[in-house]
RNA sequence: CAAGUAGACAAGGUGGUCGCCGGUUUUGUCUGUUCUAAAAACAGAUAAAACGGGAGGAAAGUCCGAGCUCCACAGGACACAGUGCUCUGUAACGCAGAGUCCCGGUGACGGGAAGGAAAGUGCAACAGAAAAUAUACCGUCCUGAAUUAUAUUUGGGAUAAGGGUGAAAUGGCGGGGUCACAGCGACUUAAUGUAAGAGCCCACCGCUUCGGUGGCGACAUCGAAGGCCUGGCAAACCCCACUGGGAGAAAGGCUAAAUAGGGAGGAAUGAAGCGGUCCGCUUCGCUAGUACCUCUGGGUAAGCCGUUUGACCUUGCUGGCAACAGAGAGGCUAGAUAAAUGAUCACCCACGACAAAACUCGGCUUACGGUCUACUUAAAAA
RNA sequence: CGGGGUGUAGCGCAGCUUGGCUAGCGCGCUUGAAUGGGGUUCAAGAGGUCGUGGGUUCAAAUCCCGCCACCCCGA
């Protein structure tokens, strides 16, 4: 099981993240709005948008860094190639712990695989 | 014990598992160069392994000061902005150290944009006669005129010892002393007398001037003289002294890609650099529109360098009250770019606050839980 | 990285230049009058740490300094 997590898994371009806004899916829970589309690589890549509204820049981190450890340790789970854009939502604090949102996120991850 | 003042310190630790960023070494693969080719060497890319490294005291706010880069190796004048007790430190500062003076506190200690009000302009609500002018005004007294008179109105003169307001009224406070020098009011009286009271005199404090002593200096202190003649506000304009050219790492340089070529302007009183104005400097250009230059609009917008060795850190020595400086030895300590330093488990200390680099330093300010050290405590309470 | 602005009554604003007049205006709110009742109208009234902490001054919403929050602009 490979849970690397490299740069060319990021999604980086200015470009890359204005497709995504704009073509893709939405898929959200209680934590985390996600916008989805298919892409043509061989694996899947992700990209997150934390705003100034989830606190100063260490709690901004702290956010960035939970998602970022759930995407690596559960990616395995999609059977697709997709762009991510990751964006935690209102209820998503600093206090949360990586069991609290892991149950969650792996739902979405295949719920993708049935529509992608 | 409590309350308080000043200063210093660390910024959870250890281990396991899974990850992230960049460095060095080794190995593999690919590409390029040298070469006829291979091997080998070098360079680059990529993957794996090993080794060692990976946020702060404020990294924050962006409030000052510098380095660095480009514009003239940043020049002159004006404008504008900032600073404003003294000396010292520093690359520099609006910072720091040591002092002076003033203010606050019982005290340890803390705070102070602390030059100039006889250069000029301005301001001071309400109250008060008056707010900077010692004149006027009110009051009092004498006197002339009008009115039949008490009285009122008005002209002239005298009186500056009355006018009690205000944040502020010609320095403050205490003592002496004057009543035929001038003279307001009170009590008293036939005349008169009595007490209070300013000018006046003296002492002390303050102020100004001069001189002596100490100190590099701010200033302190001692003595003498002057009756004080020019009140307050410059965080009002201003004056004086000093400082400051502008833009900022999206600076700036290199490579790659893209330069279709739309619109406007230019002629020696020209355009741009030059982001307050003028001068000066530099570059380009000067009888014609097609070329050149400038502005505007549109397009491309990927990578590398800058980018971490620096006014650096540690350590003891020397000089200095100190800030700091000097020479010596040792060390290399993040370098990301949709942006790395994390997740989780266990144990321990006994629950960990505020908060994360973005070219680099020196400060300031603000946020913040804890540990330690030194010092202070009048009044009240135990 | 750089530049600018705002904060005053429940809401929207003025006053700040040149410090003092009572911190004012509109809407809203309360009470009363008028109406059979409501609206309109009229009268009266309440409501303010002038964002916050210091400083200058006799006196600060106003002048100066430090913070906080929000908004806008440029590359």
């Amino acid at each position: 099981m490979n849970y690397h997590f490299t740069k060319s898994e990021h999604l980086t371009k200015k470009k890359e993240f204005e497709r995504v806004f704009n073509e893709g899916k939405v898929i959200k829970n209680e934590f985390v709005v996600l916008y989805v589309i298919r892409n043509d690589f061989s694996h899947s890549r992700i990209g997150l948008v934390v705003s100034k509204k989830v606190g100063n820049a260490v709690r901004r981190n702290r956010a960035k860094r939970l998602l970022r450890e759930v995407y690596r340790l559960n990616k395995h789970l999609l059977t697709v190639h997709v762009d991510i854009i990751a964006i935690p939502r209102q209820p998503f604090t600093t206090d949360l712990k990586l069991s609290d949102i892991e149950e969650g996120f792996r739902k979405l991850l295949l719920k993708m695989n049935g529509d992608f």
